[in-house]
DNA sequence: TATTGTTATACTCTATAACTATA
DNA sequence: TATAGTTATAGAGTATAACAATA
């Protein structure tokens, strides 16, 4: 460890990384056996808030592939935290609903994940955390309402392939 | 697509989820043949900031393994970004500096990435961005300060054992 | 013909341990 | 004995394409 200067980076996406890393380990820490860790929680907390709803429909809400949501699908229901039924309208689709357990777990399960956000925000005071949790939510939104498919949002770099080509 | 009301998650982790996702969506396609993307472009922004850095002073700041490490210095070196050079004062160590491509890539990449988070914030004025990024980074620099060693910082949720056991 | 869900394959990323050379 | 860097291995995670059932 010699005594170098280390960067005091303002760089938006080292921070993004750094918060979402920490966020990460402390969040698997808490969750501990629950299947599929924090992807785990967040589907059976999307279930639950859009009751009714097709895997489809929560894999796009989360961002995740519909292939790997019959992963997580799987393993939940395995666990006894969620049941695929008939949908009423379409019968490709499967409705996703909680058991009793899933219900029971998903109390408790938010409680922890408020206090992993309340350590990795411990920094900030309470107008500032409600601020971070404002902005970072309308910038998430509206990154999630325009997913993949804008394929020329932002060019390339040109300049990369030239320097490096 | 039926007409299921999704949910509207004050969720922090799946906003800070999404706007990765967004986030490294945008620079994947913006860095195009970088040498290992995202990661490349980063561990070049920090030898730049603190050029005479080791690879193990560089790595924990980024949060990367030192193993890993290794294949993104190979990666950048062949790319004739940056080069290894001899530890001034400790022969186990190598320093890093950048190359004179790597130098003038930089400067494009710095402006490309830029974008980037422009293009991610669109939604937020010139003053919410600033606040984003000034919140962002006090989580980020206390996270990076207690990094994995905490090890008991939160202790898992016992109730997820019983529900699942 | 398009869409939901499933399955199988391969590929990438990451975590772990072991080795070397220095300290 | 501990540390910086490297290498090799295995495991988790992810992307892709193909298939069956239904719209």
């Amino acid at each position: 460890m010699t005594a170098h200067a280390l960067p005091d980076p303002a760089d938006l996406g080292w921070a993004l990384g750094r918060a979402v890393q920490r966020y990460q380990d402390l969040a698997a820490r808490k969750l501990g056996a629950l299947p599929s860790g924090i992807r785990g929680f967040r589907v059976l907390s999307t279930v639950a808030a859009g009751s009714g709803c097709s895997q489809l429909e929560i894999a796009t809400h989360l961002g995740i592939d519909r292939t790997q949501m019959t992963y997580l699908v799987d393993d939940l229901a395995t666990a006894g935290l969620l049941e695929r039924q008939p949908h009423p309208t379409d019968r490709r689709a499967r409705t996703l609903v909680l058991t009793a357990t899933g219900e029971e777990l998903l109390g408790h399960l938010e409680r922890a994940m408020a206090e992993v956000e309340g350590y990795l925000m411990a920094e900030l005071s309470a107008g500032e955390r409600d601020t971070l949790r404002a902005l970072l939510l309308r910038v998430s939104v509206a990154a999630a309402a325009e997913p993949a498919p804008n394929g020329d949002a932002l060019g390339p770099c040109a300049a990369i392939e030239q320097l490096l080509g």
